[in-house]
DNA sequence: CGATCCCGCCACATT
DNA sequence: AATGTGGCGGGATCG
């Protein structure tokens, strides 16, 4: 059949190993569509006389796309490629031919490379992550469909997650809208909320035991799982998607599952979520009646799900290994933290408002759910199912009371619940080979995540979170505080907290991060869930953000002890990371507000507080960005831990979350993310970028600074890592020829390392040094914004940051501009300041203080990096 | 052999 | 009825 097919619609070319389909192709251009999608071809039997049909195969020939598919495929099989190049076009019939099946086997495209999670890069890498409003972007799903080679089928799937996230929504039949990652820290965030709502407890509960959470809770379970059915909360579609339609269609499951398999991320503290209990959970209604065949198939929709969310750089593979086994999980490694509110943003370019945030910030919290909710309500009609929810709605929607009192009585719900789940922990706390929550979360070997307690647990605690910024979209920044203190809490790890000090340092750092600006995403703050979060770190990714997770609401009601207490051993767990990795995050500011502080006030939580102030205003001004630099460090660090301090407290208040908002506004904290070199590899991140933009492509590197750097490990220790998005001209003797390197690099791949430090980074600067004395000279005080060397900072006197704490790893940012905003300034100014802000630190987005650590100990220029000191002085 | 997950049938929705 | 959507699960691959 094939070779009639041929022969009548193409001459083709014998050409490669494509399937018959794809000689077809070859005929209009041979050569540059080797991989003709199969499936197009194949099937094309049936329609190849189809319109259609041959449109897709013209389509698809003439596609760039295509020809890099080819090329990937060359890559894959370098060996195949080689030897024939013509072999066996033919497909299995032709085989009979010539061609062995081996080769035909070879030539054939390994199912990976048609894996959904491909061919979703593949289609993101079409579109820009943070497309310009002018921008027409629309989707023709038959066009895409046809370029990328698959069947529309495929496309659904893909198209369908996104809708999930409102990275697309669909216009019209076969019409998508593009809309990037604009708003996805508010989608998260709202995911979030739901997600706590509906699930915060019972992720808590699971992630403890599962089992035993069913089945005592199964009740409780029972009940908010039929509440999450909701479909509409949380989507939301657009605003205005008239469609009321829309709702039609059952649920759309895979919009739907896909929303709440986020949100389940988001409310669990580690940030792991195996494949088993999300099915579980997932699993409507069905306590119990899970039947066999309906979890496999849910789990084949989340394998689905995963793979578009991983091409999307939010979520990745890992494994955790549990009494009963290594099960299959998927780790968040998109931003945690979302900024309070935050609705408005949207529109914005984050930095463009400066001042906003406050108010903003205040008042939009549930912004976003009203609307959205309205938008259902009116759909609602439709939503027979659950009347509740749509009770629910309306009820939240009205920011004020009724969404409180349903979180009370949540809460005290809640509270019975945790309080089960924590003499859980406890116990599993006491046994020594897991904590529950935890436990569950780590993953042996695999990857990077390991169980085992390290000796020492050095998980730097950060302190400080940022707040949010202004970002537009909504960093977040909340959630530490929570958990923050639980961190800190543990015992060792209380890092260099000090009081003042805007940064952390941990001790054996893996990397550190500092906000300066963040756009969207949010930047991680810190460390309270620990566990996750240095794992994160560790791993990889860069995932900046991992952590903290905390969230709000339920939390606070219901676990307020229990958290504590877990984390303990989260935090051993963290601690653990694989040796040493421990990273530490530090974070420049703080938001907290928390009047609490009760427990420590010079420690933590103040510190918390000046961080705040290290808000700079960079980015306001135009980029600010900071730059970053690095240098690795040496190990010792664990010295570190003197230094640190713990900060505790904790807890935070509640409200404070919500205070991070204000901080949001203030314009930005420059994030740097140093990961350590045993991890592998370290990433830089500036915090401008939005977190997405990590994963994704690579196009928008070039345009942008990047936001991320991936070093190997071992470059790194070599050499320290500058970026600085903002400037554009590298400064740096390396960065140019570096510079390419990383824009070439996807960071997507964890894979990738390239053995080559890279730097980015327009400004960026990058030292060579190690970690000592690092880069005074590179740096170039070009930029405005930032720089890294302490002694431009000097001059230029916003902000640096210096290790002084740091021991004297001299990293130094200064911010130039801004300064009002900005906290930072060293130490002269934080005196008097001071004290302002451990009166009112919330207020005062100013204030800033900063902390410094002293130095403690471990001064060697190793450890160097570690600290980074802000202001450096004045611990008072 | 279990984990993944491609493939595409087919039902339901929309046009 | 045609076409768009997308649930669903068999069974092929991968590891």
């Amino acid at each position: 059949e094939n070779i009639f097919d041929r022969s009548r619609m193409a001459p083709k070319t014998p050409i490669k190993n494509e399937p018959v389909d794809l000689s077809k192709q070859k005929a209009c251009t041979p050569e540059r569509n080797p991989i003709t999608p199969v499936k197009l071809i194949d099937r094309p039997q049936p329609d190849p006389w189809t319109p259609t049909a041959n449109l897709k195969m013209l389509v698809s020939a003439a596609s760039p796309d295509m020809r890099d598919r080819e090329k990937k495929k060359e890559l894959f099989r370098p060996i195949e490629n080689s030897e024939q190049s013509n072999t066996p076009d033919l497909l299995q019939y032709d085989m009979i031919d010539d061609c062995t099946v081996d080769e035909f086997e070879k030539q054939r495209p390994s199912r990976k490379q048609k894996s959904l999670g491909l061919l979703c890069q593949k289609f993101l890498a079409r579109y820009p992550s943070y497309p310009l409003s002018t921008e027409k972007n629309t989707i023709s799903l038959d066009e895409v469909a046809s370029i990328l080679g698959v069947e529309r089928r495929r496309i659904y799937d893909i198209v369908n997650v996104l809708e999930s996230l409102h990275l697309v929504s669909r216009v019209a039949k076969n019409q998508y809208c593009w809309h990037g990652r604009h708003n996805l820290s508010q989608t998260l965030k709202t995911l979030q909320e739901a997600g706590e709502l509906q699930y915060g407890e019972l992720m808590t509960f699971f992630q403890h035991k599962e089992q035993d959470s069913d089945y005592k809770f199964g009740e409780r379970k029972k009940e908010t799982i039929p509440d999450s059915q909701d479909r509409p909360l949380l989507d939301f579609s657009e605003p205005d998607c008239t469609s009321a339609s829309a709702n039609s269609r059952k649920d759309k499951s895979l919009r739907i599952m896909s929303q709440k398999f986020v949100m389940l991320f988001l409310v669990s503290k580690t940030k792991i979520v195996t494949l088993d209990i999300a099915a579980k959970i997932l699993i409507e209604e069905t306590q119990d009646t899970v039947d066999h065949s309906k979890f496999k198939t849910k789990v084949r929709r989340l394998y689905d799900i995963a793979n578009v969310l991983t091409s999307l750089g939010l979520i990745k593979k890992v494994h955790v290994t549990e009494e009963r086994g290594r099960k299959p999980a998927f780790k968040w490694i998109g931003p945690v933290e979302f900024p309070g509110k935050t609705d408005e943003l949207r529109g914005h370019s984050p930095t463009s408002d400066p001042l906003p945030g406050m108010q903003r910030g205040a008042c939009a919290p549930h912004k976003i759910c009203a609307t959205r909710r309205q938008r259902f309500t009116r759909h609602a009609s439709f939503n027979s199912t659950q009347p509740c929810e749509g009770t629910r709605r309306k009820v939240s929607s009205e920011p004020n009371s009724p969404r409180q009192e349903r979180q009370d009585e949540y809460c005290s719900k809640m509270i019975n619940l945790a309080a089960v789940c924590r003499q859980k922990i406890e116990e599993d706390t006491r046994n020594p080979s897991i904590t529950s929550p935890l436990s569950l979360l780590q993953v042996p070997g695999d990857s990077e995540f390991c169980v085992n307690p390290l000796p020492q647990a050095v998980f730097p605690v950060v302190q400080a979170d940022v707040p949010n910024l202004s970002l537009p979209n909504g960093i977040n920044s909340q959630a530490l505080h929570p958990s923050t203190p639980a961190a800190c809490q543990t015992e060792n790890r209380k890092p260099t907290l000090l009081p003042n000090q805007p940064f952390l340092c941990f001790p054996s750092s893996s990397l550190f991060m500092l906000c300066s600006s963040l756009q969207e995403n949010n930047l991680r703050e810190t460390l309270p869930t620990t566990g996750d979060m240095g794992n994160k770190r560790a791993e990889t990714q860069a995932t900046v953000p991992p952590a903290a997770s905390q969230k709000r609401s339920s939390h606070k009601c219901a676990s307020p002890s229990a958290p504590v207490d877990d984390q303990e051993p989260a935090a051993k767990k963290q601690s653990m990371e694989e040796s040493d990795v421990p990273l530490s995050l530090v974070v420049p500011k703080k938001v907290f507000e928390s009047p609490k502080a009760e427990s420590i006030p010079g420690s933590g939580c103040t510190s918390a507080s000046h961080l705040e102030a290290f808000h700079l205003d960079l980015t306001s001004p135009a980029a600010p960005e900071a730059t970053h630099k690095e240098s690795t460090k040496p190990l010792d660090s664990q010295e570190q831990e003197k230094w640190s301090q713990n900060k505790d407290p904790d807890e935070p208040s509640p409200g404070k979350e919500h205070i991070s908002k204000e901080n949001a506004n203030q314009p930005l904290l420059p994030q740097y993310l140093y990961v350590q070199p045993t991890a592998g590899f370290n990433f830089l991140f500036s915090a401008n970028q939005a977190p997405g933009a990590i994963s994704l492509a690579a196009s928008q590197l070039p345009s942008l600074s990047v936001p991320c750097v991936m070093v190997p490990s071992a470059a790194l220790a070599s050499f320290p890592l500058v970026c600085s998005p903002t400037v554009t001209s590298p400064l740096s003797p390396v960065p140019e020829g570096t510079f390419s390197t990383a824009t070439s690099m996807n960071f997507s791949m964890s894979g990738l390392a390239s053995t080559t430090p890279v730097f980015v980074g327009t400004t960026a600067v990058v030292t060579p040094k190690v970690s000592p004395a690092p880069s005074v000279d590179p740096q170039q005080p070009a930029h405005p914004t930032l720089h890294l060397s302490p002694v431009l900072a000097s001059s230029c006197g916003a902000v640096k940051l210096d290790s002084p704490v740091c021991m004297g790893h001299p990293v130094t940012l200064l911010k130039l501009q801004q300064p009002s905003s900005a906290p930072l300034t060293p130490k002269t100014i934080r005196p008097a300041r001071h004290e302002a802000f451990f009166k009112t630190p919330g207020s005062l987005g100013d204030p800033v203080a900063w902390k410094k650590n002293e130095g403690n100990q471990t001064r060697n220029a190793s450890s160097v990096q570690r600290r980074l000191e802000i202001s450096s002085t004045n611990p008072d």
